[in-house]
DNA sequence: TTCGTTCTGTGTTGCCCATCACAAGTTGGC
DNA sequence: GCCAACTTGTGATGGGCAACACAGAACGAA
């Protein structure tokens, strides 16, 4: 099923292309849909693909030796994956699994690759965002380094969140405890007692499927360390 | 002061670059010395430099909001660093400090941005060097989460260490407890205990300043959870 | 609505490792 | 070769969190 040019527009990685470069990709891409938890891309499958999601959520995760799992970053819509292995021709680094129902547009690696070295526009762009990965998982191996898993969890909510249009910050939609869990290297029970101290100290406020940060600034404190986080 | 032509053949970054081209960029560069442990890349200063690793050793770090430091990679003789800031301009996102006493070359980060944009080849490298740093680092955040740090010191050997050309597995030259402690948050006591049982189990030997993993897939089994870490 | 499944909440237990405090060993600079 | 500075070795202690085991709540599919 090839993908409508309209929905192509919606991805700011393609924006320097245009129209006429639009209309061939589209039909080269193929969409898909995704139950939650399915898995969106492996690791170990042969077929490379760069991915665009549509709609809905995708966790990128590995498993350590011992079969836990490690949680490494979250894709929204608009946003892409699969671009390491396009880049390096080397087996994907991760695994994607679909975080909620979802649904992907998919193109070759090989004609990503083509794709980008036809457009040094888009080549700028993807190099841009690897260094912009680096950044990321760098930053995340810094939250890694504080021994409080408190602090680790609201390092991690800041990084989540971001000021909605009433400039009041939120996280939206909300990871589950599970999720939040594997990407702070905390247990999931350890994650959900913080959740209790922090409602209990009306710093964040949970409404269906968002997390208002009420009082950011006093999470900021906890995240840097200023403060202690409250332990009853 | 200018770097020699010769000196710079040695990187093989450059390499695609002709003789033309070396020239006005030996020009270009300055190099400078480091005492172990001096700053060699800070991250808050406003200048950007591309370096080039001479000779000694150097280790990407940063620290904690609580001041902790957190060790990040090493550079080698032949390498470079600071290609972040070079790719995306913003600040650099670690300090560099020296390892051992260190020769690094550098090149102003304007510079390095027109010569990669002059050069598709070099282009091309620095983009599979940026992949690289991603999977890098991704590597590096899964071994974090092992639980057993002994088994996180295993992975950090195996990963520092390379076969060198008798078939021997060696780590050189050997990191101090702390270097490695920070790498894969641990204290450096619990790293020394660590080393310790290894010795004691003749899984690895230290001679000078080269660690030489006898039994090296005895090393891997460790790392990878199939035999419990020896106790005693 | 109903029922199964996934998610969240909570007590208990035990162990592991960070931290502190020194002692001993090793390096390198002069 | 000598001394100061750094690195490594080792015991003791205590807190904190993972792990286990359920209970209850929320969700979603039929």
């Amino acid at each position: 099923m090839p993908v409508s040019l309209q929905l192509l527009t919606q991805f700011p990685l393609l924006h320097p292309l245009p129209r006429e470069a639009l209309e061939p990709l589209s039909a080269q891409m193929s969409l898909r849909s995704f139950a939650r938890r399915a898995m969106v891309m492996s690791k170990d499958t042969p077929t490379q693909e760069l991915g665009f999601l549509v709609d809905g959520r995708l966790q990128g995760v590995d498993f350590t030796v011992d079969g836990r799992s490690v949680g490494l970053y979250f894709v929204d819509p608009g946003d892409y994956f699969g671009e390491l292995s396009v880049v390096d021709g080397q087996p994907g680094s991760e695994f994607v699994v679909a975080a909620a129902r979802s649904t992907v547009a998919f193109l070759d690696a090989a004609a990503a690759r083509e794709l980008i070295a036809m457009n040094p526009d888009l080549a700028r762009a993807v190099m841009a965002r690897l260094a912009q990965r680096v950044r990321a998982v760098m930053a995340q191996r810094m939250l890694l380094s504080l021994t409080n898993p408190f602090q680790r969890l609201s390092v991690q909510l800041l990084q989540l969140s971001h000021k909605n249009s009433a400039g009041v910050t939120t996280v939206d939609p909300v990871p589950t405890h599970q999720e939040l869990a594997i990407m702070i290297n905390a247990s999931r029970e350890t994650v959900t007692r913080a959740f209790q101290l922090l409602f209990l100290n009306k710093i964040l406020v949970r409404e269906g499927n968002t997390l208002t940060l009420v009082r950011s600034d006093n999470l900021k404190d906890i995240a840097e360390g200023r403060v202690e986080p409250p332990k009853a």
